[in-house]
DNA sequence: CCTTTTCTTGACACCGTGTCAATTGACAGG
DNA sequence: CCTGTCAATTGACACGGTGTCAAGAAAAGG
């Protein structure tokens, strides 16, 4: 792959990016995109030859932009269990907004284009993994709920994180992006955290 | 309106229904249903001008025949507002698997139609009604969690109970139908409830 | 200058929704 | 028995979006 190569895909996926962020991403075509990036609809096949790899590669990108991998990583150095909890809340929470368009563009493809769901759900999942080892520092710490195993707290955990949850809080709900992160922290902590309930 | 013509308005929605309960709702095409109800395509249009007007009669349609006014109407008859949320989240939770297959056809319709959207937002609207007065039953009762006003509160159990929360504890995680409902009562609980969190 | 790669134009197949027109069959009332 | 009405049928078609194909232009690089 030559340079121009490059250069054009880059284009593309930038152009992607823009045009999903600017709202109503289900809308966004394949010919809109191939015209904000200034090349022909057929070029744009030419890179990614089916619109899921073209969301995949987006979505890539985004991630090294905004480098959700060292954020995330970032919450592990926290010294308890808990203060991890509540810095990958943060890092996570906080990431949403930025890949919220693409997020949807990939949820309404998903069931029905096999490559995107098998593209969100690597996505998901990774998200996941990062839920488990959150909870397993909390269950190292014995600070784990007693209510819950350590997979069902992940999996709550996992759940409360979702981009559905996030959309109907701060939209249907008309929540801020400040009270969506700080509820989430402290349900989070209420629901998973043995918090002493005897006395605080 | 003709016995003829609501007989095979019944019938059409009653296609749909069965259609529709068997996975992949997505996929269930106009000429599927029509196959189903042993009429042209045509003749489906005739009766339903489109897609969105036939998920909202089957919608209404299934509203009726697991009569889910009753339903929740009967969670107003609990003694206390934490009694009054259990039973809540009890008749709203088992109401969600039957209705799965056509929540899921809304929710991937609404974003390109928007008929679709305004009936799945009533639907929702409903719902979330309940979720208020439910809050409020509690805050009357002076156990509402002072962690949260009662609109907030309101939010979250309305959240909780997204059809999406169901299907990613039930299919993503794999939780039985038992688990959902008893783990979501206890989160709600913990989460909206003040319970004397000294002692016990 | 010639070759390879990139991109362009334009046409087309496919699929699902929704529309239209012409026709058939059944049933009811005068 | 004829006529009008209503439900349904058949078949064709427009539209919008994805993805494909072929022929040729333009640019980069040796």
């Amino acid at each position: 792959m030559s340079r121009k190569n490059l250069e054009t895909r880059t284009r593309i996926v930038q152009a992607t990016w823009k045009m999903m962020e600017g709202g109503d991403a289900n809308a966004v075509r394949m010919g809109d995109i191939a015209k904000e990036a200034g090349i022909s609809r057929q070029a744009l096949y030419l890179h990614f030859p089916a619109r899921a790899d073209l969301l995949d590669a987006t979505a890539r990108y985004l991630d090294e932009y905004y480098e959700i991998d060292k954020r995330l990583a970032a919450s592990r150095s926290a010294k308890t269990g808990v203060e991890r909890l509540d810095a990958f809340i943060e890092a996570w929470g906080d990431y949403i907004p930025k890949i919220y368009g693409m997020a949807k563009a990939f949820l309404a493809m998903k069931d029905s284009d096999e490559a995107a769901m098998i593209a969100w759900t690597n996505r998901m999942e990774a998200l996941r993994h990062g839920c488990r080892a959150a909870i397993r520092a909390l269950n190292r710490d014995g600070t784990l709920s007693p209510d819950h195993s350590p997979g069902q707290a992940a999996d709550i955990l996992w759940t409360m994180l979702s981009v559905r949850n996030w959309e109907q809080l701060r939209h249907d709900c008309g929540w801020s992006q400040k009270r969506y992160v700080s509820v989430t922290k402290r349900s989070a902590r209420r629901l998973l955290v043995n918090e002493n309930r005897v006395g605080r």
